[in-house]
DNA sequence: AGATGTTACGGGGTTCGTAAGCATC
DNA sequence: GATGCTTACGAACCCCGTAACATCT
């Protein structure tokens, strides 16, 4: 019996899936399967219902998980008894958002690799809702996303930033002023996010709340896509005000307050909250340094 | 980091030395001195102080020591999850007193030979106190010995046996009776054991106590030579009533109560405590199944 | 078919024990 | 010089990954 045994049947257990947890534990299938059926043989007992859908546990297997968890929380216990965190190896998937991909993400990763030379990222951007799946199914080790109303007590969470809101206009559809009545927003085309958009979730529950009756003219998953249409007029939107302030000093955007206002949504650092090991804790610290949602690069 | 090398550590550390613990985990010094090494390079910190006198724990050490031990302890319940104890495999290193290994030991060797076929067993008969010195300094990894007066909370226990005591003489010098008086017994000499052992301890406990004056004029650290030096009317003794019964059949000793009544003395099968293996347990268990204090071999 | 878990096998890395090297008492 | 820990090195073993196989959707 040994930890390595443990983790993997842990994560085989947790994620439903041997090569779910052999990808998160950067091994292949087969020396997952081997793990496990090590463990197995050393106790002498079936962890898994190996018949129909595997991947079951057996009633053994339940009892020995929650041991089983509990050691490999004693395990990073011991590691982050010693002082200073230790540079990170090996490879590291995470999650962010195109708005985290335009801004710091560059910044991000250049002080990941200074501080962690030996750690091999591997960047996935999506959307807020995917990023949390795939967070929950062990694809990836942490993502940077808006935090959902509805706290999932799965995660670990970080909070990174408040992001506010302001609506987009090129300046040859609306003259400069300082804030947009419902009225006048209600006038104008408006390009939003996809409905699996965080962005776009916050806007419907504000819109709904306010009884604003929007004119929806095309809804795209690109963020940068979605800066490119309202530039070109094809609409207004409502975007992060921070991170367009480059655009807006450039005369290329405008940008106006609403009243009643937008909501704000705020950014977190999420990892999945039995990830025992220090790379969660250690890269969230990194990311509250950098993090800075104003538009930086690109456009 | 590995189960092994926190084990490695955990017994080097509780029982300050290396060699030691080699012993106690059946490997060299070598393999002991390099999985802690391993330990402590994986965790970056030193564990033990490597100066003067080696083994002492850092700061660090303590600290670790605490979790490795909660590791351990998670580790054997984990194991113990499992139902039926599996045959137990390996070298097994045990201390028996003298008046087991002249009784219920051979069964109980055979019983362990059959049940567990794979186990090397290394018994050694000493006296309890030897056999308790052993025991803490992880030498043995079980002792059936007499419990001593102060409870040692280090070591787990498990009651086998209450074993009463008579007074036994050669019949030509004492005429059949029930039950001899202090003055009586005050008149002859008496054999006892050394005053390590525990049946001494508990005599001379009791004859304190009653103001007996006894006239040793032997003491010595082999039971068997007791029994012989009582048969040949060198004195008397008390011994455990049991035991000699057949010998008292034979007509080769009689027996006798006294007034006041000796103390009883409990055998216990013990253990270290913090020994995680399902050894102690499982074999303590087949202990009591086989314990008898009858003289059924020698003499 | 496609996805998922297991089995077979070869190569590489790890870990063990023997034996020699050091330090301390 | 004895004891106790570390280092060096060859050999056995373990463990990983590739790839073929089995099984269920």
């Amino acid at each position: 019996m040994t930890l390595k045994q443990l983790e993997a049947f842990y994560w085989a257990a947790t994620l439903s899936s041997f090569s779910a947890a052999s990808g998160r534990l950067n091994v292949t299938q087969s020396t997952l399967s081997k793990r496990v059926a090590e463990l197995e043989s050393s106790l002498g007992v079936s962890l898994f219902a190996r018949s129909a859908n595997r991947t079951i546990l057996t009633e053994h297997g339940q009892l020995v998980l929650e041991k089983a968890q509990q050691m490999l929380v004693m395990e990073a216990d011991i590691k982050s008894l010693h002082g200073g965190p230790q540079p990170l190896r090996g490879t590291c998937r995470f999650g962010i958002s195109e708005l985290t991909a335009l801004t710091w993400f560059p910044k991000f990763v250049s002080r990941i690799n200074e501080l962690h030379p030996q750690l091999l990222l591997e960047p996935y951007v999506d959307l807020g809702s995917a990023l949390e799946k795939k967070l929950m199914r062990g694809e990836i080790d942490f993502a940077i996303l808006p935090k959902t109303s509805s706290g999932n007590t799965m995660l670990s969470t970080v909070a990174l930033a408040t992001l506010d809101f302001a609506w987009m206009a090129s300046p040859r559809r609306i003259a400069a002023k300082d804030e947009l009545t419902i009225e006048e927003i209600e006038q104008h085309p408006i390009i939003v996010m996809t409905s699996e958009s965080r962005l776009t979730e916050s806007f419907h529950q504000w819109s709904s709340q306010h009884n604003v009756t929007v004119r929806r003219v095309l809804a795209c998953n690109s963020l940068s896509a979605i800066v490119g249409l309202t530039v070109a007029d094809v609409g207004i939107s409502f975007l992060p005000r921070r991170f367009l302030e480059p655009m807006v000093q450039q005369g290329k955007l405008s940008a106006f307050q609403s009243n009643p206002s937008l909501p704000a949504i705020e950014y977190c650092f999420r990892w999945r909250a039995d990830d025992t090991r220090t790379l969660g804790p250690t890269l969230a610290q990194l990311a509250l340094e950098e993090v800075d949602y104003s538009l930086t690069y690109g456009f």
